[in-house]
RNA sequence: UGGGGAGUCGACAAGUGGUAAGUCAGCGGUCUUUGGAACCGCCUAUCGGAGGUUCGAAUCCUCCCUCCCCAGCCA
C-alpha cells in the first residue's frame, strides 16, 4: 500500500459513513463498493426501510459501485412471496436498479458447508438444551453463563448430530447448533449464540428441502461475503451484533471481509414504523391493507400520491448519523409540496358545494374561459373551463358574518373566481324550517372576466368554483395523520399504542370536479386550487373519479383564524 | 450493577483545535387573479454538566449526568 502524501480532500457535509467508504477508496483498501440491501420479507417496506434502501444504493452510485437486492429469507414461519413481490416493486419504483436480486435461502448449501467447517474447526457444537434450558444458562446482563453440557463432545459425534439435524431425525427445537464462543462474555450474543434450528416448515422458495435454518448473525455475515459485500450498512440495534458478524467470517479464516457499519433508524413524528404493529393495523382491519394511503408503507405513500422524487429528497434531507432522532412529519409533507408544486397540473375542485346563482347571467348561455395550467411552469399550458349561471363553492368560502380579515365572500362583498368574473353577493336563501344557507345569489361584473379590462380591479380575495351544470361528482379522501401524538408509543399506564389511533384520519368528500379531471389515470396528480394536492385513487372509473388527498396546501388563513379565536 | 452506542437552535444536521453552516417548523413582512408559490427578515444555540490542557476547544484529557440498544432456537 503506498504512503499518503497528499492531505485527504475535504468533503465537508458528507455523512460518516459516506467519509468512511471514501477513506477506503482512497486508501485502496477496496477498489470498488458493494452494498445490498437486505429485508426479511416478512412485511411491506416502510419509509424508515426508504432511508436505507437510499443509503445502501444512493452510496453504490455515488462511488460507481454495487447494490445488491437481498432477501434475508432465512425464517420460513414469517415470510412469504407476496412481501418479496412488494418489495421488489417498491425498490424499483422508488428509482433504484440492484446489480444483482439474491435470497439467503440461495445459499442455504453454501451456508450448511461452512458450517459443517465450523464444527470441524471446533468451532461450533450441536447442542441438545432446549430453549427453556438455554435461556436459564445464558446468564443475564450482570452475571455470566453457564457452558452447556454438549459443549466439549466430540467434534465428530456434532458432525454427526448436525447431518442427522439436517436428515430431519430430530424435533423442532429439540437441539441446535452453536457457536463456541464466550459463556462468559460480557457482550450476551457472544454467549455461545445459537447458529442454526431446526424447523420443520415449507420455506416460500426452498419448500421442504430444509429443515434446518441458519439463525441471522451467521447468515447475514456469509451471504455479505458470498456476494463481495465491502460496507454491509444496518441499524444501531446491530451494534451489538458485530462482534459476532466478524467472529463468523474469522472463524472460517475468510479474506476480505465486508465491514459493518450502524446508523440511526428512522422515526418520524405522529407515525409508527414497526413491522409487527404496521401487520397488526393490517390484519386488525384498522386500515384497509399494507397500501392505506394512510400507512407509512411505500405502497401506502405511492397511494397517497407520494412521488418518488420526494421521498429520495427526504432521505437526503435528514441525513445518516448514530443519534436517535425523531423526524418532523412535517418535513416529508414539505418534501412532497415542494416536488409537486413544480410538477402538478392545477384544477378546481369543491368538496363542500355551496349554490351560487348569478342572477344576471343570461341562462342557458354558458362561457368558456381559460385557466393556466400551472403557474411554475408556463410549459404546462392552458385549458378551458366551462362557466355559467349557477356555479358551485366551497361552503369555507361563504359567511354569513365575516370574521376581521375574511377575503371571501360574503353579504355585499366582492370577490374574483378564479379564471373568471368578479361577484358581488346580493341575497342570501335560507331554507326555512332549518335556516340552512341552499343558495347565494350574486351579480357579477361582465367586465371582469380574466383578461378583460375590468379585470385588473384589486379584489381582496378569490375562490375556486365548478360549473353547477358541467362538473363531475367525485369521491374525495381526505387523510389526517393515522395517530394523535406524536409518539404513539407514548400510552397511559395500562394501554398501549391503539388508543392513539386517531378516530378522523380518514373523511370522504362527496365533491365535484372540473369536467377536464374526469377521466384521469390512477396515480396522476394534480393541485385542486387553493385546497392540496389530490391523486387519483386506484378505486378511480372513468366518469366517477375517486382522488386522495396527498397533502394540503399551506393555509396561512387557516393560522390567523385559528389565531384569532384563541385571543 | 455487565456490555455496546449517543448527547450541537423546537426538529433534523454540518463542524474533526482558530473563535457555531444549512434545512424543516415557528414568527414578521414584500409580492400575488391559488390567504399557494416566490422573495426578504427574525428565530439572539457558548455546543449535556463540571474541571483541566492550550494564546485559543463543540472539537484534546478527566470525572459526572441523561437517553437508546442487548438476556429470541426473530431479523
Amino acid at each position: 500500500m503506498e504512503e499518503k502524501t497528499t492531505p485527504a480532500p475535504e468533503t465537508p457535509g458528507k455523512d460518516f459513513i459516506r467519509e468512511i467508504v471514501e477513506d477506503d477508496l482512497r486508501s485502496g483498501r477496496h477498489q470498488a463498493v458493494a452494498t445490498r440491501f437486505p429485508p426479511e420479507p416478512n412485511g411491506y417496506l416502510h419509509i424508515g426501510h426508504a432511508k436505507s434502501i437510499c443509503l445502501n444504493f444512493g452510496v453504490a452510485k455515488e462511488y460507481g459501485g454495487t447494490c445488491n437486492l437481498r432477501f434475508d429469507d432465512t425464517n420460513p414461519l414469517k415470510e412469504d412471496v407476496e412481501y418479496v413481490d412488494a418489495i421488489e416493486a417498491d425498490v424499483r419504483w422508488l428509482g433504484f436498479e440492484w446489480h444483482g436480486m439474491y435470497y439467503a435461502s440461495d445459499y442455504f448449501g453454501r451456508l450448511y458447508d461452512f458450517a459443517e467447517e465450523l464444527i470441524r474447526r471446533g468451532k461450533a457444537f450441536v447442542c441438545d438444551l432446549t430453549a427453556d434450558e438455554v435461556r436459564a444458562t445464558r446468564g443475564t446482563l450482570t452475571e455470566s453463563g453457564r457452558n452447556s453440557p454438549y459443549r466439549d463432545r466430540p467434534t465428530e459425534e456434532s458432525l454427526d448430530l448436525f447431518r442427522r439435524m439436517r436428515a430431519g431425525e430430530f424435533a423442532d427445537g429439540s437441539r441446535t447448533l452453536r457457536a463456541r464462543i464466550d459463556m462468559a462474555s460480557p457482550n450476551i450474543n457472544l454467549r455461545d449464540p445459537a447458529l442454526y434450528r431446526i424447523r420443520k416448515a415449507t420455506h416460500h422458495r426452498t419448500g421442504d428441502a430444509w429443515c434446518i435454518y441458519p439463525m441471522y448473525d451467521y447468515a447475514h455475515a456469509l451471504s455479505d461475503w458470498i456476494e463481495g459485500i465491502t460496507h454491509s450498512l444496518c441499524t444501531l440495534e446491530f451494534e451489538d451484533h458485530r462482534p459476532l458478524y466478524d467472529w463468523c467470517l474469522i472463524a472460517l479464516d475468510l479474506p476480505n471481509r465486508p465491514r459493518q457499519i450502524e446508523f440511526a433508524r428512522l422515526n418520524v413524528t405522529y407515525t409508527l414504523l414497526s413491522k409487527r404493529k404496521l401487520l397488526q393495523l393490517v390484519t386488525g382491519g384498522l386500515v384497509k391493507g399494507w397500501d392505506d394511503p394512510r400507512m407509512p408503507t411505500i405502497a401506502g405513500l405511492r397511494r397517497r400520491g407520494f412521488t418518488p422524487e420526494a421521498i429520495r429528497d427526504f432521505a437526503d434531507r435528514i441525513g445518516v448519523a448514530k443519534r436517535d432522532s425523531l423526524v418532523d412529519v412535517a418535513l416529508l409533507e414539505h418534501c412532497l409540496r415542494e416536488d409537486l408544486n413544480r410538477r402538478a397540473p392545477r384544477g378546481m375542485a369543491v368538496l363542500d358545494p355551496l349554490k351560487v346563482v348569478l342572477t344576471n347571467w343570461p341562462e342557458g348561455t354558458v362561457d368558456e374561459l381559460e385557466a393556466v395550467n400551472n403557474p411554475e411552469s408556463p410549459s404546462a399550458g392552458t385549458r378551458r373551463v366551462t362557466f355559467s349561471r349557477e356555479l358551485y363553492i366551497e361552503k369555507d368560502d361563504f359567511r354569513e358574518v365575516p370574521p376581521p380579515k375574511y377575503h371571501r365572500l360574503s353579504p355585499g362583498q366582492e370577490v374574483r373566481l378564479r379564471w373568471g368574473f368578479i361577484i358581488r353577493c346580493e341575497e342570501v336563501v335560507k331554507d326555512p324550517s332549518t335556516g340552512e344557507i341552499v343558495e347565494i345569489r350574486c351579480s357579477y361584473d361582465p367586465t371582469s372576466r380574466s383578461g378583460g379590462e375590468g379585470a385588473a380591479r384589486k379584489v381582496k380575495g378569490t375562490i375556486h368554483w365548478v360549473s353547477a351544470a358541467h362538473a363531475v361528482p367525485a369521491e374525495v379522501r381526505l387523510y389526517d395523520r393515522l395517530f394523535t401524538k406524536e409518539l404513539p408509543d407514548d400510552a397511559p399506564e395500562g394501554k398501549d399504542w391503539l388508543c392513539n389511533l386517531n378516530p378522523d384520519s380518514l373523511e370522504v368528500k362527496a365533491g365535484f370536479v372540473e369536467p377536464t379531471l374526469s377521466n384521469a389515470a390512477a396515480g396522476a396528480f394534480f393541485q385542486f386550487e387553493r385546497l392540496g394536492y389530490f391523486s387519483v385513487d386506484t378505486d378511480s372509473r372513468p366518469g366517477r373519479p375517486v382522488f386522495n388527498r396527498s397533502v394540503g396546501l399551506r393555509d396561512s388563513w387557516a393560522k390567523i383564524e385559528k389565531k384569532g379565536r384563541g385571543a
